[in-house]
DNA sequence: TTACATGTAATCATGATAGTTACAGGTAAC
DNA sequence: GTTACCTGTAACTATCATGATTACATGTAA
């Protein structure tokens, strides 16, 4: 089990977005350094600008920011291309016997500490900014 | 996306080693409460064991566990039956181009934010035990 | 020997992911 | 207005993990 790369694709693609000149965002550039298909860029993006993390505009190349770098999460993104729904990281098994008593609360009992561990993590996303991804990326690049 | 039911699965499987009575302990009985099949209640058996938190006797019903209920945390119990691996719970994708400075140093930036949170994420598993389970299910029970 | 248990391989349906092709429609330079 | 290039999106595919299930070899003890 891993959460889908789409997530890591969404960060890669928004680090180009603020460091490449906006005339040379298309999807076929963004695919070419992700290495992958422009159509899948293409369905990200979608996902990206539906949670107005950036403006495109349909025929002309050149996605822009919506905001500054050090306003958006990763948290934002990652809730943006929708690899992990709302208190949903864990399955919970469906439907435990209801006439043992250990199957009729053991959901009751378990769901609050997969919420509790979900959110310790996607706290940690939100501490984030895009801003220190790209400070790493041009720190490693120069 | 969501992490195997195997990990809730197997917890309720420990708490009912934990209350029941030995020698009702068999895959079929956990089978019924859980609401599957004593086949997959089987294979989850044989992780636990092999992760050395239940004892079983092959021909015989009654798993016992290894360890107090106070020294089993749900962490170990979440490796047990490989749900995550580890450092791997979110996926990156794997060939960015190496021509492009973003797409070299991409990975090297994200991989330890990604490792951070999930490691907030597991010491949340960490820090709760079988016990506080067991309890709180008592409590609902009573 | 019988009844019941575990251990485990094999098979299957389902759903998510990631890759790909194809094409409709928008935009702007010429 | 035609050309070249772009976005938006539907449709199809291969692959893989999950969970359910069947089947059977093997172990145990009354």
């Amino acid at each position: 089990m891993t959460i889908s790369s789409r997530f890591s694709v969404a960060i890669h693609m928004l680090t180009l977005v603020a460091l490449s000149p906006p005339e040379v965002i298309s999807s076929d550039f963004l695919a070419r350094s992700v290495n992958t298909n422009p159509a899948l860029i293409r369905k990200i993006m979608a996902m990206l600008k539906k949670a107005e993390l950036i403006q495109v505009k349909p025929g002309v190349a050149g996605a822009t920011l919506t905001k500054s770098l050090t306003e958006i999460s990763l948290l934002e993104i990652y809730q943006a291309v929708a690899v992990v729904e709302p208190n949903e990281l864990f399955g919970i098994h469906d439907q435990p016997n209801p006439a043992c008593p250990i199957g009729r609360n053991i959901q009751a009992t378990i769901e609050p500490i997969f919420i509790t561990a979900q959110s310790a993590m996607e706290r940690v996303l939100e501490q984030i900014m895009l801003s220190d991804v790209v400070k790493d990326i041009e720190q490693l690049t120069n």
